[in-house]
RNA sequence: GGCCAGGUAGCUCAGUUGGUAGAGCAGCGGACUGAAAAUCCGCGUGUCGGUGGUUCGAUUCCGCCCCUGGCCA
């Protein structure tokens, strides 16, 4: 599908990339320089008491640059990538209302892709539903109800892995909830998407052992900051399973069986950094996957300016902009 | 200096009764539609310490040398 993005289009722009590579400073920056209204595209920082494991910018930071979808629910609730684009969708016009430009920042590449690309419009994610395909996976096995889904949805069962367990379960929850496959689904109605039109950058890593020097050091800070602490916190909310959604999230997850006493700091320390190092190598896969997407080094001391200058340079003139690729 | 135990993938190690080698971890590549910082799929990357000898063939057996650890002086 051809999507018209010409003259008029709301100017929406993009700044992806690898953890650690520096986006918060940059966006701070350049909401220094231009009329730009910050939006948080991080599926963690969402999560209010998650600061420190997240590199969340601190609260005088966030004062001076406002960041939309920070902050915005409790470590037990769940957040989505349906979730994301309605409120993405809401914070963008919002901050067009208000006369800026929206600048999205952040590192989760399934959401900027569900603003971009829209979602198929399935039915939203069910708990009971799920605790009664988790426990028959329990007994027959994610294999078994790959079997099942491969009846029900054929196309499905054969993208998805018998063993990839949240999208076999996923796939049968759709099912279970609608009696209409997931790929029905998506053969359905599409939802149009957003007259906008985007400017994408991102920040990568050439090189990875940098990358990984990086990503050691700011884990150190993070101890030095008082991460286990921060754990530790969570851990106390009575409410919160050490198997929650948010306490998945990288680092977390590793210093959690140390707040429990199960391992020791040096291995908690250690596992996290190469958890953090694997999320920036899958980022680093789903950017070269996107299209049209400009890529900066994040150490090279020209990068934040040139990122501004493409920036000027987008907002301005918009009648460079035309018709852009395909869904 | 003597004796003993080792030197095999980035790390920890296995193995080859002589036919140039494989596990875990690390690493690399990929997929991705309401958990995505999630979930899953694929891939061994190697002067088997060095050098002579025996052999059709040595990482494997033998000699010498080098290195590491331990014990004894």
């Amino acid at each position: 599908m051809a999507v018209d993005e010409g003259v008029g289009a709301t100017p929406v722009i993009c700044l992806m990339g690898q953890t650690a590579a520096g986006k918060t400073d940059i966006a701070v920056a350049l909401a220094r320089r231009l009329p730009v209204g910050i939006v948080s595209v991080d599926s963690a920082m969402v999560y209010r008491g998650m600061d420190i494991g997240t590199a969340k910018p601190p609260p005088d930071v966030l004062a001076a640059a406002p960041h939309r979808l920070i902050d915005i629910r409790e470590p037990e609730d769940t957040y989505s990538a349906g979730d994301f684009r309605a409120d993405a969708m809401t914070a963008i016009e919002e901050i067009r209302a208000a006369g800026k430009v929206p600048l999205l920042v952040g590192g989760t590449l399934l959401y900027f892709r569900a603003l971009t690309r829209g979602l198929a419009p399935l039915p939203g994610r069910d708990a009971s539903v799920r605790e009664a395909i988790d426990a028959r996976a329990r007994r027959i096995g994610w294999p078994a109800l790959h079997r099942e889904l491969a009846r029900v949805d054929p196309e499905a069962a054969l993208r998805i892995e018998p063993l990839d367990a949240q999208r076999i379960q996923r796939a049968l929850e759709v099912w279970e909830l609608s009696g209409r496959s997931m790929t029905d689904w998506h053969r359905q109605v599409l939802q149009p998407p957003p007259p906008w039109r985007f400017l994408r950058l991102a920040l990568v890593f050439g090189d990875r052992d940098l990358l990984r020097d990086r990503i050691r050091r700011r884990l150190e800070a993070m101890v030095a900051a008082g991460f286990v602490d921060e754990v530790r916190r969570l851990l106390d909310r009575p409410g919160l399973s050490p198997g929650a959604p948010a306490l998945r999230a990288v680092g977390y997850r590793q210093f959690v069986p140390h707040v429990l006493g199960d391992t020791g700091l040096d291995e908690a320390r250690r596992e996290a950094q190469v958890a953090t190092a694997r999320l920036a190598k899958r980022q680093h896969t789903w950017i070269r996957g996107e299209e049209a997407v400009e890529c900066l080094e994040p150490l090279d001391p020209a990068t934040p300016e040139r990122i501004y200058r493409k920036i000027e340079e987008f907002v301005d003139r918009p009648r460079d902009v035309r018709i852009r690729g395909r869904l």
